[in-house]
RNA sequence: GCCGGGGUGGCGGAAUUGGUAGACGCAGCGGACUCAAAAUCCGCCGGGCCCUGCGCCCUUGGGGGUUCGAGUCCCCCCCUCGGUACCA
């Protein structure tokens, strides 16, 4: 082997194997002793694609640090598996005429493989695999579980559908009226689906966002994603109707006297109820306009105000005012419920589309300074405000005045006070092939009725020709499956042919891996006890109103019915930052995507690695360029020639003599143990690897390049044996290949974190600044130790001071001890 | 529009509670080694000014402010990257 340059290829691949046969990164997940951490990433999403720039960016970081904990003597529980189901490797299986099932496992093979290489301290023991029945068999417990505690329920409903994935998407799937996968345009289509309830844990999953340390802008994204919102529904009688009424919901029941019309939703089953025959032909043409339109379109800021008046007439039950219904797509279907009081003078949207067309303005709060008057009005008054014109309430202000009415609308049984939240049910039927079969079976005698605990998994049929989607399940086509018996009446029966959405999949897979070698259960309490909470969960924050309102959600739910000793997953988690080009995020499209692999094959593995967490701050991402690797590079190699200066065959030293070095060498390793620590703490990989480096520099500086006989042999390398362990976190391979050349026994990620000395850290003589003015005017070394009196006395001394001070007096000195004077004179 | 993150040399990026701005690295320049090149090592490296030296001035997106002292705190504005979008 070269002495002079690291021969990765040799090195990484020597060592990988010896962490794989001795098993060196089993994990005892029933060892109750000392500390435990579970340091989670989030899985890989296998489909065509290999792992990327990325990938490494983030496990690389996560699997330092965890190396790092580990190294202080924490248990530390690291698992990896496939989120394995789901569209991307379908699609792909559909493009190339394979098997999902196929194109699945061998994208799994190659991603592990591709994990390995990273080097991270993954258990392999406890891989799950969504996509195989011995995990999806819980995915179908869980779903049942759901089902027998009332959360997983089959509604009738307008749901989210694709015509270009051909399935029903999740709220949290489309964006802006497109799915997130393809940017197409989904529409509202009327079917019936199974639904998680949890919209009844709205109120808890608020809650527990404040037992949790989670980035800032995640929780305040799932804040508003639940969207608690306070306020009242009214209750409008119909005019010439009196078996019915409309419910509206409003947060300004203050402006209750001010309301001009009401409106309905064309969703709303009042529609066609309350439309008048003369009416009935333009109400209906606008109905069906308004569903067939997509999301994008209907909720587009800059169009006008649509809508059409429906013949029909609501009671204000306030005042008995008498006020005319309309039907109009601002309204949504989907929130509160599906009508809403409009309030022109005191809503944007309802001053609009009064304008429009041309329905009353009626001013009822008054700003509580200024005047204000309806001609003059060019935009709504929003504001809080007093009363006006509101019979008894008038003068009251807007927020004593919203109890006070509520009270009233009570008493007249036309109102009460109400919670309603943005969140909707989380909608999971999927019309596609790729997915966990849903474990129910129709019965026309018994109803919906789960298929028997003892007969699951419901495998997932292989013998399917034709898994392309077609708006139905292709399971459906499957008639040998889908029929069955019933296990109630043992009577002909269907199976569901629907499959769940994947982030069901993934909702409990941080359980699961605690669980990955039981068959007999979904999960282990005792493990869940000792691991349980995450201690750091990772991932990207594009997940904040999906996959971390799920995980979070069935947690709650599996706490609830006694299997999951914590109501929230994790208690720390960190989002990992992007890694750009140029700026840019990096896509195919833009074609300007990284493939690590040939930097790899040129520096190695622990090269890239730590090339990438040198790159930037973790949490923020960075900005790769294919020219910085070099610096590593060097590094690396700098510190692998040193290693090969001074080998041994005995256990390198933790105990240091400070007289076999020279002062700033020996502050310097005790700052950098210091500061690595630090660092790895805070997952700031970027400054830890410039500290090392600059340890480097001063050996080099103190050492040279050639060996001079003058230097303590066995004093460096038990130096150098301290830097390789705290190096040993970011370049795994390298430092177990140094570890050794330095004389000592592996593995190295099992050694303990080298401790520093505190009173090796500072030195005897410090750098004092002297500023007059605030501006910086001299540099005088000073005793580490001297008083501030003395440092201001230093300071005085000054010949630039005292230059600068001629003609002018002393008028305050402001001391830093151990760095700054600041003489303020005049 | 609203809510977050961010704006620091040619480039990637550092800067504890406000206390030497530009750590560390890339690129560049100069030197050593070499027949030469690569590799390696050492030095310089924000801008400007009279280069007369250890000198002075300016500089953290822009403009104000607080402070002995501001990249950091406050106010206003600009750019950029994410998120979100008629939620009554």
């Amino acid at each position: 082997m070269s002495e002079d340059r690291y021969p990765f290829n040799d090195v990484e691949a020597v060592w990988r194997k010896k962490w794989d046969d001795e098993k060196a990164f089993s994990v005892d997940l029933d060892d109750d002793s000392g500390e435990h951490k579970y340091v989670l990433v989030m899985f890989s999403y296998p489909s065509a694609s290999k792992l990327h720039i990325g990938h490494w960016w983030n496990y690389g970081g996560v699997d330092t640090h965890a190396r790092y904990l580990r190294m202080n003597g924490v248990k530390v529980f690291e698992p990896m598996g496939f989120d394995s189901f789901g569209l991307p490797a379908e699609t792909y299986a559909i493009k190339v005429g394979t098997h999902p099932k196929t194109v699945t496992e061998e994208s799994i093979s190659f991603i592990r493989e591709q994990l390995k290489r990273i080097g991270a301290m993954y258990d392999w023991d406890w891989e799950v695999v969504t996509s195989r029945p011995n995990y999806y068999r819980w995915t179908q417990w869980l779903f049942q579980q759901l089902f027998k505690h009332g959360i997983a329920v089959q509604k009738d409903g307008l749901v989210n559908w694709s015509p270009t994935l051909q399935t029903v998407l999740a709220n949290e799937q489309v964006i802006n009226g497109m799915d997130e996968r393809t940017g197409n345009p989904v529409v509202q289509k009327k079917m019936t689906q199974w639904y998680f309830r949890i919209t009844k844990y709205a109120e808890k999953l608020l809650n527990g966002l404040e037992d949790i340390d989670w980035p800032e802008s995640t929780v305040k994204r799932q804040k508003d994603w639940i969207g608690r919102s306070e306020g009242t529904s009214i209750t409008f009688g119909v005019d010439g109707h009196d078996d019915t009424s409309i419910e509206v919901f409003t947060t300004r029941p203050d402006t209750l006297f001010g309301v001009s019309y009401v409106t309905l939703a064309p969703e709303s089953d009042l529609v066609k109820q309350l439309t008048t025959d003369d009416r009935k032909a333009e109400v209906e043409e606008y109905v069906q306009t308004a569903l067939r339109a997509t999301e994008v379109d209907r909720t587009s800021t800059t169009r006008e105000k649509t809508g059409v008046f429906t013949g029909s007439y609501a009671i204000n039950p306030i005042n008995e005012e008498r006020v005319p219904i309309w039907v109009a797509d601002y309204v949504l279907g989907s929130y509160g419920t599906g009508s809403v009081m409009a309030v022109p003078a005191h809503d944007q949207r309802d001053f609009e589309f009064a304008l429009k067309f041309k329905l009353p303005i009626k001013l009822v709060i008054r700003p509580v300074k200024e005047s204000l008057d309806v001609e003059d009005m060019t935009e709504a008054y929003t504001e809080p405000g007093i009363m006006h014109n509101s019979g008894q309430f008038s003068g009251l202000q807007s927020d004593v005045g919203k109890k006070a009415v509520t009270e009233k609308l009570e008493t007249l049984d036309a109102g009460k006070h109400t919670v309603t939240y943005r969140l909707r049910d989380w909608s999971v039927s999927r019309q596609r092939y790729w997915g966990c079969p849903i474990p129910m079976i129709h019965c026309e005698k018994c109803g919906v009725v789960p298929v028997p605990e003892d007969q699951l998994p419901v495998v997932l049929p292989d013998e399917i020709h034709d898994f392309r989607p077609k708006g139905t399940s292709p399971l459906g086509a499957l008639e040998d499956w889908v029929n069955t018996t019933c296990p109630t009446c043992g009577g002909a029966a269907k199976r569901d042919t629907d499959t769940m959405d994947t982030f069901v999949d993934s909702s409990f897979y941080h359980l699961r891996y605690l669980a990955a070698d039981r068959d007999d259960a979904p999960f282990d309490k005792e493990r869940m006890n000792r691991w349980m909470p995450i201690s750091l969960y990772v991932g990207g924050p594009e997940h904040g109103t999906g996959h971390l309102i799920y995980i979070r959600f069935i947690t709650r739910f599996l706490h609830e019915i006694g299997w999951s000793p914590v109501a929230e997953p994790a208690a720390k988690m960190v989002h990992q930052g992007i890694i750009t080009k140029d700026g840019m995020r990096m896509s195919k499209s833009k074609g300007n995507v990284v493939n690590p692999e040939p930097f790899i094959e040129k520096y190695g593995s622990d090269v890239f690695r730590m090339y990438l967490m040198f790159t930037g701050d973790f949490r923020l991402g960075g900005d790769w360029s294919d020219d910085g690797i070099t610096g590593i590079d060097r590094f690396a190699n700098r510190v692998w020639r040193l290693v090969n200066r001074f080998p041994g065959d005995t256990e390198p030293s933790d105990k240091l003599n400070k007289g076999d070095y020279p002062e700033v060498v020996f502050r310097t390793l005790h700052n950098t143990i210091k500061s690595v620590g630090e660092d790895l703490e805070n997952l700031s990989f970027n400054t830890a690897i410039s500290r090392m480096m600059e340890l480097v520099n001063e050996l080099y500086k103190w050492l040279g390049e050639e060996n001079d006989g003058k230097v303590n042999a066995d004093a460096v390398r038990n130096l150098l044996g301290i830097l390789i362990r705290i190096m040993s976190p970011f370049a795994p391979h390298f430092c177990e290949e140094a570890w050794t050349r330095l004389g000592g026994t592996p593995f190295v990620f099992q050694q303990e974190w080298p401790s520093y000395d505190e009173s090796a850290l500072v030195a005897n003589t410090i750098t004092l600044v002297v500023q007059v003015n605030g501006k910086l005017r001299d540099r005088i070394d000073a005793p580490a130790d001297a008083s501030n009196d003395d440092l201001e006395r230093l300071a005085l001394a000054s010949e630039k001071v005292q230059g600068l001070m001629e003609g002018k007096s002393l008028r305050k000195a402001i001391v830093v001890p151990g760095k700054l004077v600041n003489l303020v004179v005049g």
